[in-house]
RNA sequence: GGGCGCGUAGCUCAGUUGGUUAGAGCGCCUCGCUUACACCGAGGAGGUCAGGGGUUCGAGUCCCUUCGCGCCCACCA
């Protein structure tokens, strides 16, 4: 005989290594369909997902682990269900936060990178990239992530950037992308521009500062406010409103600028609020979004006053020099001097903020480059219109369309060091620019070779646009580009929607001609187990690295997956991750039960036994399980899918039949042979339904049953197993006889007797240990056939259980139990009190009674008629039962 | 200003074509270390599903509305 034995605890940090290390040298990660090798088989369907690539300097944080956790579970169903799966891995240079991060390094060692200069900078980022880059990747190969290290890319990589030069130059030559001054987001601390997007707006206290415009030449003056005094160097019209009593008479007239002495018009536009502030507007169309639109309509001068770091420039007069903030002080107390001042009062600001850097932000006019938006946009749109992608939750749509609609052109450049060089070269002879594929050595335009790089570099989110297809090796038109792109589900934090998804949508459709995924999977955000926002200042960060070493990868992912519903946050408390570290050492348990009882058996019995009811019962809940997981899968539910396999293995297999099938397994001969073959099929098919979820201790499991059943006379049954769990096919429901619905009603019967007996017991303290006699009355015969899984599970006595198809009179000193139409008399009267336990049944009766009042309403009103047949019939049913119960309960009563 | 989401047991949350007596984990109470598991087992307490109205035979689920909370977009000086 053959045995096989587990160690008694399962040690997940040893197995989650080993395992992994198992399925990267097999190969499991790549496809197995793959159009590079030979035997390629177009027609077999492609999984594709692109990672959305973390920054290449990152640390592995909550984020990172919700998005590998629910991408590695899509890609690993697909793989078991046969797809040839590929997930795409790579990092992302991350333009600023990288760069911050090397100039902070540099300031360190009393250094700047203006010091340094270009090259030397690049070659240190470069440095840093390569000494701290592969971090990350190395910690989300901790979280199971199944990617294809094979094709891993990085947004810098050769042919990365070939894409990106590619896409550049194809929309410079259909004239998509522009250069011009615009009033652009200007970040004073990184000394570039940003897009709207990188800016964020926070309410802080300010002040609301009164002046007076003097009318030239007279004594008259319009009141007007700003919050930013020191923009008044740079105001160059006055606005009020058209209709506006107090100053229709100084439309058209000069005013004189503060301090400057500047003479500029009074104007009417109805963009005016008459009752906010004054009701007269200053315009610094140089430096405010609005005021630079009311310029353009009345034709104003633009005007700037700051520099690159925002210091008055020599526009500012007797201010230049001074900080944006200095020169505000100081120009107010100026005009306070001069009379011109009015009052001041408190005011909540909405201040710009830099994402990155954190400082306010400036509008300012600056030479950018731009793309062109509108016409992409509207091919965004239509694609999600037209159901060509689906968002999943689907109320996102919405908020992508209206982001669509209201979009404005991209701002491009950034004057940054750190990523893709903008590809257009000036001439220093005719003026000319010259974009190109290849780096050029002269002049398009006059053929000089005195042209220089446009010093700018793209924003690092132009590449990312790019990422589903530049990964798979566009614009080559190679294999992988024509066999896993378009891919299939992008998975992404609802966060950068417009960041990324969004661009990438428009790109896609832009240079592929194509939505570059079908699906769109939004994850909400982690916090913490109170819904707090994590953060390093709150203190309240869960580092996903120190969860994992100590409950495990697997408590890991399974929390996040099934604490998650698509585009919700989700709330990550330790507890759970513990309650889960305990669901993975419930199923080692588990697997060391069934490999006991598999290792256990002799040569297969001459007689094959028929199933027990218990056996039909788990059969049939397991092939239910299989259908709806199936059902939640394709709706994206997997939360939901990942509840309910948790509370079949848990509630049902280990609990109930677990309990019975080592009943069954003592019988011996052809009944444990068959126990342990229903025991071995059942298990099987949760481990490979919990797979995706908890991919290590499932793959463990499942290695330990395979070799143990291989090893055994059972070993017919793993015939068709492959080597490992990850590729093991996805279960389907299987028609087997012997699990109908009456049979799983009857097992339900026999739950609750079970739970009646067990509930009586404990409410009157009887001893655990001892075993009681009973008799139970019942006349269909079941209780009969069920006899010993009732006294085992109820700890009866079995050599004093009767069981009766009927009974005259309630037998004296015995307790009388009703679990539907099923009597149960216990020998526990002198143990209790009579009057109390006439009340208990007085209870139940009043219970059933008052059930019984419920649905004879529920049946006598239309619900009988308007609802369908099969839900009235179950309620009848429902009714007979418990008028049954109610007839067995008064006749204890007596 | 525009838009979106949420309010379900003490805590954190599930609950998708509307269909029994609304679930889970943690916490709490009572028992029990029986040869898979005390990272466990058995039993139990705890909810008028934010309030109001409507549609329906039937509403946590759909519609309207009030209150409270959160988020996104826009950025009135």
């Amino acid at each position: 005989m053959s045995s096989y034995e587990l160690p008694k605890t399962y040690d997940f940090n040893e197995t989650e290594e080993r395992i992994y290390a198992m399925w990267e040298a097999g190969g499991y990660f790549q496809p197995h369909n793959d159009p590079n090798r030979p035997g390629f088989d177009p027609n077999v369907k492609p999984f594709v997902i692109s990672i959305p690539p973390p920054n290449v300097t990152g640390e592995l944080h909550t984020g990172h682990a919700i998005f590998v956790s629910l991408e590695d579970l899509m890609i690993r169903y697909h793989r078991m269900k046969g797809y040839s799966t590929l997930w795409v891995p790579g990092t992302d240079h991350a333009g600023i936060a990288t760069q911050l991060m090397v100039e902070r390094q540099l300031i360190k060692e009393g250094s700047r990178r203006e010091t340094v200069g270009r090259e030397e900078f690049l070659r240190r980022t470069w440095q840093w990239k390569e000494e701290k880059g592969g971090k990350i990747t190395r910690q989300i190969r901790r979280l199971g992530a199944s990617c294809d290290w094979t094709r891993e890319r990085f947004t810098m990589d050769e042919g990365l950037t070939r894409a990106v030069r590619e896409a550049f130059v194809r929309l410079y030559e259909a004239g998509k992308i522009y250069r011009g001054p615009r009033l652009i987001n200007w970040s004073p601390g990184l000394k570039t521009a940003v897009s709207d997007l990188e800016v964020i707006y926070a309410e802080e206290p300010g002040t609301l500062y009164y002046f007076k415009y003097m009318l030239a030449g007279s004594q008259a003056f319009i009141p007007v406010a700003t919050t930013r005094p020191e923009t008044i160097l740079g105001d160059t019209a006055v606005a009020v409103h058209p209709d506006d009593e107090r100053y229709q008479q100084y439309i058209g007239k000069m005013v004189v600028v503060p301090i400057l002495g500047r003479e500029i018009p009074v104007i009417a536009d109805e963009y005016v609020t008459r009752d906010f502030g004054s009701g007269a507007l200053k315009i610094t169309p140089g430096h405010d979004p609005n005021d630079y639109e009311i310029g353009h309509r009345h034709g104003l001068a633009m005007i700037s006053i700051l520099d690159k770091e925002a210091r008055v420039n020599e526009n500012g007069g007797p201010y230049a020099g001074l900080d944006r903030f200095e020169a505000r002080k100081k120009l107010w107390g100026d005009m306070q001097a001069a009379g011109l001042v009015l009052k001041e009062e408190p005011y909540t600001l909405n201040v710009p903020r830099s994402e990155r850097g954190g400082e306010i932000i400036e509008p300012m006019i600056s030479e950018q480059w731009f793309v062109e938006i509108r016409e992409q946009a509207e091919k965004g749109l239509t694609a999600v219109k037209n159901g060509e992608i689906k968002i999943v939750p689907e109320h996102f749509e919405k908020v992508y369309f209206n982001w669509l609609e209201n979009i404005q052109d991209w701002c491009i450049s950034r004057q940054l060091w750190w990523g893709h060089r903008i590809p257009v070269w000036y001439c220093a002879e005719c003026g000319q620019q010259t974009c190109a594929r290849q780096d050029p050595t002269a002049c398009a335009h006059c053929g000089s070779d005195k042209i220089e790089q446009d010093p700018d570099v793209l924003d690092t989110w132009f590449s990312s646009a790019l990422w589903p297809f530049s990964t798979l090796g566009w614009p080559e038109e190679t294999p992988d580009f024509k066999y896993f792109y378009p891919t299939s589900y992008m998975e992404t934090g609802y966060d950068i929607l417009f960041f990324w998804v969004a661009r990438m949508i428009m790109g896609g459709l832009e240079f592929t001609g194509q939505a570059p995924f079908k699906t769109v999977y939004l994850h909400g955000l982690v916090r913490d187990e109170h819904g707090q926002k994590m953060s390093k200042t709150k203190g309240n960060v869960v580092d996903p690295l120190l969860v994992m070493d100590e409950l495990g990868t697997d408590a890991l992912r399974f929390t996040l997956l099934v604490g998650s519903t698509p585009g919700k946050d989700t709330n990550l408390s330790l507890k759970k991750v513990e309650s889960n570290r305990n669901f993975a050492n419930k199923l080692w348990n588990i697997g060391r039960l069934v490999i006991n009882a598999v290792s256990a058996q002799e040569n297969a019995p001459a007689t094959q036994a028929d199933w027990t009811l218990a056996d039909s019962w788990i059969w049939a809940r397991v092939q239910n399980l299989v259908r709806d997981v199936e059902r939640m899968f394709q709706n994206f539910q997997y939360g939901q899918a990942g509840q309910m396999i948790y509370d079949f293995v848990w509630s049902d297999f280990a609990d109930w039949y677990l309990e019975i099938a080592k009943q069954q397994l003592a019988e011996g001969g052809p009944r444990a042979w068959q126990t342990a073959e229903t025991l071995l099929r059942v298990f099987d098919i949760s481990l490979r339904l919990l797979h995706p979820f908890t991919p290590f201790v499932t793959e463990e499991i499942w290695g330990h049953l395979r070799r143990a059943t291989h090893q055994s006379h059972l070993k017919s049954l793993v015939a068709g197993w492959p080597e490992v769990l990850m590729i093991a096919r996805w279960p389907e429901i299987r028609a087997e006889q012997g699990w109908e619905a009456q049979k799983v009603a009857n097992f339900g019967l026999v739950q609750d007797v079970i739970r009646a007996i067990r509930n009586l017991r404990a409410e009157k303290s009887v001893k655990p240990g001892l075993k009681l006699p009973a008799i139970i009355v019942d006349a269909s015969g079941l209780m009969k056939q069920e006899a010993r899984t009732i006294a085992a599970l109820s700890n009866l006595d079995d050599s004093r259980l009767s069981i009766l198809d009927s009974l005259d009179s309630k037998p004296a000193n015995h307790l009388g139990l009703v679990a539907g139409p099923i009597e149960i008399f216990l020998p526990l009267a002198e143990l209790v009190d009579p009057a109390e336990d006439r009340a208990r049944l007085a209870r139940e009766l009043a219970e059933a009674e008052s059930q019984i009042a419920r649905l004879e309403n529920l049946l006598a009103s239309d619900f009988a008629n308007k609802a369908p047949a099969p839900l009235v019939q179950k309620e009848r049913e429902k009714l007979a039962v418990y008028k049954e119960s109610a007839g067995k309960i008064k006749a204890q009563l007596g």
